[in-house]
DNA sequence: GTGTTCATGAGAATCATTCTCGCACGGCGG
DNA sequence: CCGCCGTGCGAGAATGATTCTCATGAACAC
């Protein structure tokens, strides 16, 4: 269970890079495709790979909507998102209140080692008004 | 935009009554089998169609984790789940504290049409003692 | 610099899900 | 009860995201 040493290569860099510039949730085909358009040739599979590596990391959140997994660069502390179902943008929400209630809802049952996830969608105010 | 009759046939019986069964979460693949096995013969494709057409009447809930989704018979009233990694019970739980705690936040980043997906693992009790 | 090991890349393989299309059956008017 | 129309069914092909394979190239330690 020791931790795997990770290298560090261009290709990773380039993926993390890019995922500091974008705002929304993006897939790994789109990455793929922007690195491409920027010059920066990198395999698909590596690019799994590399965002594999990120999330385990706990450097980049995954969202599994229908389909296929979206991913986003997020700070390393614990949160849930607010996903902008028409635009695309995140915002990131901590919130203690339902932790609390997560943990207690889960002890009454009997369950423990907890963990869960949470997402809010909705339509953003700039989406809302076109 | 009106609602397509929906024609009630063996094989859609077959599906629903088969989650009935079922005690948590399951695969579109797993009933499937489960249905061949109970000489239940019914096509793949009819099986996906199936659990589309009865989550779209909100008699299933889908729970996409990694790779493949699974259905599972729920109440009609909206619900959380929390859901056993280890041998997949589940218990649906109530929570208006996190409904109202959702709505509020949306609105306070001016999202409207606000929805939301929880979902709460943990290792139930029976499962915790092996 | 040299060697060892791990990452890469191209394409093949996998696997869940969806589509296609000819046929069967449910529901309804006669 | 009979037959029509449209929708659902089944088998297999198609799709599309993700993962695997394997030979080659690049990181890191010494």
């Amino acid at each position: 269970m020791t931790e795997a040493p990770r290298r560090q290569t261009r290709q990773r860099s380039a993926v993390l890079a890019l995922l500091d510039d974008q705002d929304g949730f993006r897939t790994a085909q789109d990455l793929h495709a922007l690195l491409r358009e920027r010059g920066d040739a990198v395999g698909l599979a590596t690019v799994y790979r590399a965002l594999q590596a990120l999330v385990d990391d706990g450097l980049v959140d995954v969202l599994r909507t229908e389909g296929e997994a979206a991913y986003r660069r997020c700070s390393p502390v614990h949160h849930h998102h607010l996903v902008c179902r028409s635009c695309g943008r995140t915002v990131e929400v901590a919130d203690p209140p339902v932790e609390r209630w997560a943990a207690r809802v889960a002890a009454q049952h009997g369950f423990a080692d907890v963990q869960h996830q949470l997402e809010v969608f909705g339509t953003c105010a700039a989406c809302a008004t076109h």
